[in-house]
RNA sequence: UACCCCAUAGUGUAAUGGUAGCACCAGUGAUUUUGGUUCACUUAGUCUAGGUUCAAAUCCUAGUGGGGUAGCCA
């Protein structure tokens, strides 16, 4: 359920089409198949974390929940200790929440495994279930390929009590890993491989993170999956489309069970460009430090773009424009870049910011004066108020608002060109000083004091609007420019022999250590969140800020139409 | 090689037998003390071939294209 922000006026509750999943719970509500009962459940494992992928399934989820006055569950598929861990627990929880929604129950497969156990004697004894003694190979051989039926196990016309005798000494640890399976007996002609007497349980002598070491057998997740939804009564059981092979299955159990009737519908996974959604990979990059963290904010894990600066609301916003299908697509990553945006020129406060800074010398300026301007702090947000900043006769502005040789189109200052300081004054470049390898070090400016706040009493006009800061007064920082992950659109479509880390954009972060902000800047906390004017969206870093030099992350840019034009030529 | 799913402007999605619509992108213009925001306008689409029907994006058949599936992973 979600906490917050759900107003009418908030964009994620406007008016839209309903998604194919919505419209089946619809059904199901109009047709009365649970009573108007409607629960969903969102179902991860804890072998990674969290990604964007499954905030799409955690707003499907939990937003059918709440949209239809129904319960979702979080429920941690942990049926394979080999590969799961509490540290992925705890940070699944975290996601979840900060995404801003709350679970009405919370559970662990592992809950269940006396049941599981229980509900497998039960399938043996109505003869639906063996114990198998092939090994793996040999299981894999057995099952057959795509061209023909696979051939039945020899041990799948073993006795009632002999299997039952196997499998309870399977649970009691006789057995070494591989050395029997519990499999269901379906078809072994199947087309559908999955009906080709998949395996319930198989041997793990593995500690697991809840269990401990109760259990050496561990249920596989066909298995308990379904029944786990059908403990739980889950109406509507929501997964990613390379399950819906599975759904016979997931049907077979329950109906041979004869337990309550839940359903899976499948949909598109969601994929974004520039970036990849595995958990596979996604542990590569972390583990071959390729990033810095599964929170590194360069990364498509929820920690990630929490760091990165993103707000749970343009998430759950991106989720909602992007829809529901079980179309293959991918969306263009600008498309959650817009929805920071969006929200964020909102509500974040405009502060002034040098990324690169060029001295500029105001030679008509007192030395030592300080002129105190107001600043407006919002301008989409009245209530936001001003704010004071200083000018002097030392200010930083930005070196790319500078050009010697100005091409046709550039606004902003150049040799004896005049540009608006915003909220200070119009100035006019009169010399470029520069160092002996011709780097220019510093500009000879002189400032109309008529201009006061911008505006020129005489009423002329100046095309460019730039930045900057009091140089004395500046707050030394360090910023972060991040940029994509990967150079290519589908980093997983390489030629022969590559791999999708041979695009890996090797600018996917550059470090500024000589930024200068505004003295309001100076108590920023970590986390907060600002509009750098004519930058971009960046918030103080989680981890790296300290109280001497704070750190900034890029969230994202501004639209930048100059930029733009410029790449065009 | 078999089976399953999918196919609508560049991208992403509506229309559920009855006027093909929306958003983003792109382009043009207006406003603007952020080359931001906002506003207006413009471009552009039902994979192909048959069939059913008064009427097909929608139903049927075949083809084509894309995706998925042969873990004792989930």
């Amino acid at each position: 359920m979600t906490t917050d922000n759900q107003s009418p006026e908030h964009p994620e509750s406007e008016e839209r089409q309903k998604n194919f999943v919505e419209q089946i719970v619809e059904a199901d509500l109009a047709a009365n198949t649970h009573a108007g009962r409607v629960h969903t459940r969102f179902p991860p494992e804890p072998n990674g974390y969290l990604h964007i992928g499954h905030a799409k399934s955690i707003c499907l989820n939990f937003g059918i929940a709440q949209n239809y006055n129904g319960q979702c569950n979080l429920r941690f598929d942990d049926t394979n200790p080999a590969k799961e861990d509490t540290e992925y627990v705890d940070s699944i929880k975290e996601d979840v929440q900060w995404l801003g929604f709350e679970w009405d129950g919370i559970y662990f497969a592992s809950d269940y495994f006396q049941q599981l156990y229980d509900l497998a004697v039960q399938l043996i004894q109505d003869g639906k279930a063996y114990v198998c003694s092939l090994s793996p190979e040999e299981t894999k051989e057995y099952r057959g390929g795509w061209d023909g039926a696979g051939k039945d196990s020899p041990y799948r016309n073993r006795s009632i009590e002999e299997n039952l005798d196997l499998f309870a000494r399977m649970k009691a640890g006789e057995f070494a890993d591989g050395e029997h399976t519990l499999r269901a007996k379906i078809d072994m002609a199947s087309p559908n491989m999955n009906m080709r007497d998949p395996a319930m349980y198989r041997i793990k002598h593995v500690h697991h993170h809840r269990t401990g070491d109760q259990w050496c057998i561990y249920p596989m997740y066909d298995f308990a999956h379904g029944i786990c939804d059908s403990i739980e009564k889950i109406t509507h059981s929501i997964c990613t489309l390379e399950f819906e092979h599975h759904r016979p299955l997931y049907d077979w159990f329950l109906d041979e069970l004869d337990i309550f009737r839940s359903r899976q519908y499948e949909f598109a996974r969601l994929n974004i460009t520039h970036t990849v959604m595995s958990k596979r990979r996604l542990l590569e990059l972390v583990e071959n430090d390729y990033v810095q963290g599964w929170d590194d904010p360069r990364m498509p894990t929820i920690s990630g773009l929490r760091r990165r600066g993103y707000t749970p609301e343009a998430i759950r916003q991106f989720c909602t424009r992007i829809g529901v299908t079980k179309q293959n697509s991918t969306h263009d990553i600008s498309w959650l870049e817009d929805s920071l945006r969006a929200q964020l020129n909102k509500e974040a406060q405009r502060r002034a910011a040098v990324l690169r800074p060029l001295k500029v010398i105001i030679d008509n300026f007192p030395e030592g004066h300080v002129e105190m301007m107001e600043a407006v702090n919002n301008p989409e947000d009245p209530s936001a108020g001003t704010r004071q900043i200083p000018f002097t006769r030392e200010l930083y502005i930005e070196q790319t608002d500078f050009m010697e040789e100005p091409p046709k189109k550039f606004f902003r200052l150049g040799p004896g060109r005049e540009v608006r300081l915003r909220y200070g004054f119009f100035i006019t470049c009169h010399e470029v000083i520069k160092d002996d390898e011709g780097r220019i070090t510093e500009l000879r400016c002189t400032y109309d004091p008529e201009t006061r706040g911008g505006q020129a009493p005489d009423g002329r006009k100046v095309r460019g609007t730039i930045h900057w800061v009091s140089a004395n007064h500046a707050v030394d920082a360090e910023i972060r420019l991040y940029d994509h992950l990967f150079e290519t659109q589908n980093p997983s479509d390489v030629e022969q022999g590559k791999s999708y880390l041979d695009n890996i954009n090797p600018n996917s972060l550059e470090v500024l250590s000589n930024c200068k902000l505004e003295p309001s800047l100076a108590d920023a906390q970590p986390g907060e969140r600002f509009q750098f004017e004519r930058l971009g969206y960046f918030c103080v870093d989680s981890q790296a800020s300290n109280s001497n030099k704070p750190v900034f992350n890029r969230s994202v840019t501004l639209r930048d139409t100059w930029a733009k034009m410029q790449r065009k030529g």
